[in-house]
DNA sequence: TGAAGACTTGACCAAACGGTCAAGATGATA
DNA sequence: TATCATCTTGACCGTTTGGTCAAGTCTTCA
């Protein structure tokens, strides 16, 4: 059945990994790094925990690898802002792409939040570096927007910190966001509502006139 | 200097359980419940484990009591909701007494948002309980608001939602907006701005007019 | 002064955890 | 079939941690 040696070979190894990273980031999202435990995040891979250290050494090690893939998918959605020069379209697009990240991948929010809570030890580095620079380009696009008085003059720094926050506060909070919704999570019309929620009072509130009647389509029963 | 005898026999157990308290509510922010030992909190409170076990029979029973003192602190600040019957004043009030809370109580909120990543194992009643009464309350009154032509017809519950992301993540996220900030914390000038800037956008994102220019006053220098 | 209660503390223990190891199973290749 | 590398796994170990305990000290008050 194996075509080649290399396919054969990885193919064990890839699935295995894959299952332990699953497993980890479930268990690191809802425990934090030392409240999950290697044996849970190997039985929930269904792996002896002796298996799990054989691919990766130590806890640190398989901490870091789920971290790395949440800045990776976190990085993707960033670069919807550059998608378009108008910031209603941005910005629209934006926040839609944090908002279904924080619908998709919620556990990796919720690692990313827990890493940032308690002072990023192991991120440290990509808040200084990667993170600070798309923040800085960031910054200057919605300046120059400014300028040129295509949104009122806020701070841009302060919207970007309010866009991250609601964005991922569906994710990190969603257990509490479904507790006041009777103990259900959203569906997804709900959560399209909220979506256009944020949207909408976003881009008012820097100033947007969106071309189309937003606020209608926002409360209206529409699909 | 002793004056009556409860006084005697409660000042030094007072004192002690402010001590623990106090060192328990940040070591439990910056390590989460697992994270955090009951030995760095009593090495922080200055004093033996033993003692610690004294006032506090268990490490649950001394979180329970720091979340509450939290719960206890957003619930005063709840209030500030209730002080007025206009929207612009009651929601500028209510964001402001919240930043001032992240700004004075960063550890607190950071317990409360590990509790909530971690599915609330200890504080669920209270978001079936309280939180949900007072949620439902406010959204009656934004509703009110909404009928009466005050405000746009925006979801209510996206608005709390929105306000406590974003307030709660000058707290949660300070790390992050610190690193980002060049390392260093907020000056008092810079925390003001942002308050101006999360009270101006929501304002205008909910169609409110402001009376007195709040942008100008946004960016300058005031006092 | 002395008895009683509140407080303090070093030493200790059982459980849980991260990680190791050696012995074996599996499968490809020659 | 023999060889070799990859993978699997139960048993084990040292450390850390929450919590206990018994032997104290200190304070108050009759």
């Amino acid at each position: 059945m194996p075509v080649s040696k290399t396919t054969t070979k990885s193919a064990t190894r890839a699935e295995n990994e894959r299952l332990i990273l699953e497993a980890a980031e479930i268990a690191f999202a809802e425990y934090g790094f030392k409240g999950a435990t290697t044996g849970m995040i190997a039985d929930r891979a269904g792996l002896p925990k002796a298996n799990l250290h054989y691919y990766f050494p130590t806890k640190l090690a398989l901490y870091r690898q789920v971290v790395e893939n949440i800045f990776r998918i976190w990085l993707e959605a960033a670069s919807t802002f550059d998608d378009c020069d108008e910031p209603e379209e941005a910005l629209t697009r934006y926040i839609n792409a944090k908002m279904d990240i924080s619908r998709s991948h919620p556990m990796g929010s919720k690692v990313w939040a827990n890493e940032i809570l308690h002072k990023a030890p192991v991120i440290q580095d990509y808040l200084e570096t990667t993170l600070g620079e798309w923040t800085d380009t960031r910054i200057a696009v919605i300046e120059r927007w400014i300028e040129q008085g295509k949104m009122a003059p806020i701070d841009p720094r302060g919207l970007l910190y309010m866009i991250w926050a609601t964005t991922q506060h569906y994710a990190d909070f969603n257990h509490q966001i479904d507790t006041l919704n009777d103990g259900k999570p959203l569906s997804e019309q709900q959560f399209a509502k909220a979506k256009q929620t944020v949207v909408s009072i976003i881009l008012a509130g820097v100033g947007i006139r969106p071309a189309r009647l937003v606020m209608d389509d926002a409360i209206g029963e529409g699909a």
